[in-house]
DNA sequence: CTGATTTTTTAACATTTGTAAAAAGAATAC
DNA sequence: GTATTCTTTTTACAAATGTTAAAAAATCAG
């Protein structure tokens, strides 16, 4: 156990590894590794996490609050991508090419994440095939996320999307500013004021 | 080895573990132990190799032609994802929540698979880290492709998506009925049509 | 080769979504 | 608490895409 960490740390620590192997479970010696090089990051309402431009060297999880995943197209914002409680929030393309990316993570709130530099566990996976396990469940989980979403951008009006998005998160239209919703959604902020206003 | 094999077979099999090797090596008895699970399949144009309604229990690497994925919306056929030479075809939600898959996969053209039984190879992933780990980056990498195609289809007009597909596989449009391109795009058969006129 | 079938294009019109600008409403700073 | 800033809605019009139907072109079977 990291002996610099204050008690408060520890616990998320415990609470996250605690989460994830809900996944797939990990043997003692593997969640103490794991627990080793894992900290905690707490940031305010709306700010950076990580930087447009910088390579991705960390995986985060989300334990309170909101973060989103954005990036820039002839300068506005489009967000990719929300994380809420218990979600991953992590920069793939880059993470898994070393690349810069052209993505940044901001908070929506203020918010507490688990971070996990990847250096140091793509080095577990070498050592603990039940991390590298967990991981690759992990990420098949998040790609068939990804391919509903696909699937739904596809193939349905974004009045339906809305709506989606809704009975899955009621809480996003409470914290998150609509015009993100809208470029979530792959719609202007116009359109889906068009649909609100439909709906109500 | 496989004694049951023709040297056809084999000699695909061989090709197909050199090729998925690019991704991250095997140990010589892993290798062995994966070939000794896999098996080949041809079949001509048009022919289902899975079926609507079944549980997919199969990964498929395309050796030579191509297929595509599918699924009903409306009575209509959308295309969901075509593979050719090299790619992984695998209806991933059925994969691997070992639920029946509402898709389809046809071949386009006279295609040779290469199959791999996913209860074997997951009861491999438990002996061969290194096999777990090439599977790792194997999903690692059609993640990546998918939150490509998400944000293409995001943020793209038709005619772009249009355009760069045929940048990436100028051989789509010899092969495959316009019709299954058009659903693949996310919209309609007269809409391509009038892209297409509007192009050349 | 020829008729039947399938695929692709074209046309006319409807609907959805986008753009730009302004107005209304909500949040924030001082 | 008021002014400022940011967010959301509304309006008017433009552009893109969908729908339906029919025509043209290509492919296939015998």
């Amino acid at each position: 156990m990291n002996l610099n960490r204050t008690s408060n740390e520890q616990e998320t620590i415990l609470k996250f590894l605690k989460e994830i192997q809900s996944y797939s479970p990990l043997e003692d010696h593997s969640e103490k590794a794991l627990a080793n090089i894992c900290f905690t990051q707490k940031v305010g309402k709306n700010e950076v996490l990580q930087e447009i431009g910088k390579t991705c060297k960390t995986i985060y999880f989300v334990m309170e609050g909101s973060a989103r995943i954005f990036y820039l197209k002839d300068g506005l914002e489009i967000t990719e991508y929300f994380a809420f409680k218990n979600d991953l929030i992590v920069r793939a393309e880059s993470l898994f090419k070393s690349l810069p990316s052209n993505k940044g993570i901001v908070s929506i709130e203020e918010t507490l994440f688990v971070g996990i530099p990847s250096n140091a566990l793509f080095s577990l996976f070498d050592e603990f095939h039940d991390i590298e396990r967990l991981f690759r469940i992990l990420i098949q989980t998040v790609y068939l996320e990804t391919i509903k979403r696909l699937e739904s951008i596809q193939f349905q009006t974004a009045e339906e999307r809305y709506k989606g998005l809704f009975e899955n998160h009621p809480e996003f239209i409470q914290k998150i500013p609509l015009k993100h919703i809208a470029s979530y959604l792959g719609i202007t902020q116009v359109s889906l004021s068009r649909i609100r206003a439909g709906i109500s």
